[in-house]
DNA sequence: CAGACATATCGACAAATGTCAATATGAAAG
DNA sequence: CTTTCATATTGACATTTGTCGATATGTCTG
């Protein structure tokens, strides 16, 4: 998958129509929400504020790598950000790129 | 997949954590937008207000099988709405449930 | 009704995706 | 340095997804 750590993409979708590169970096970046158990660990992670990925798979009841392979692409989308704290790894939502896909949307 | 007619499903994901179900519902809806073809045929739509799916296989350079299938699953989520002019399916977008997306998310 | 044409459905297939067990990597503590 | 523990990666597999050719359905027109 290309680069998603810069913008989102483009202008509002209904300002013109997207051309296919764009159209691959809007739908790659709702790809990576775009699953129950992504939108669990989003919405987990956004509703503490943080999150440890220690306690996440006990919350959304996938095994650690499974879960570790979601957060990954979370973080690759630019949706959540990792940061490590001594063994731990903690994640927090990038209110940012949230706003910039809801731009691009609405 | 169930229905996605009614409302996306909750609250923001950021005020509590969502529900394996309302999971399901929110992670459907995204999933309809998240792969470039549909992309560009709602944005194509969006910024013209309406489209004839006539125009569509030529403008997004797919089969008419294929247009046809993607435009179902924009609808069946609520995205698009068809309307018969015809012989022709004419589609708009609808964006209460755009709006819905972005209150969910944002 | 018959013909023409727009759209939907079917059947098939390659590619992508979600999942987990096993294993590797990395970081702190002793 | 060795052990311990958290997280990432690998390999494998079943399921889902995107695509198209062929065909069916539906809607107007003559």
């Amino acid at each position: 998958m290309t680069d998603l750590q810069s913008a989102v993409c483009c202008l509002p979708i209904s300002s013109s129509p997207l051309n296919e590169s764009d159209a691959e970096l809007l739908a790659g970046v709702l790809k990576a929400i775009a699953d129950p158990v992504r939108v669990r660990l989003l919405s987990i992670v956004a509703s503490s504020g943080e999150a440890c990925a220690c306690d996440l798979p006990g919350l959304v009841g996938k095994s650690q790598p499974t879960v570790s392979h979601h957060l990954s692409q979370l973080v690759e989308a630019g949706i959540l950000e990792r940061e490590q704290r001594g063994k731990w790894a903690w994640f927090r939502v990038s209110s940012e790129r949230l706003g910039e896909i809801c731009a691009v949307l609405c």
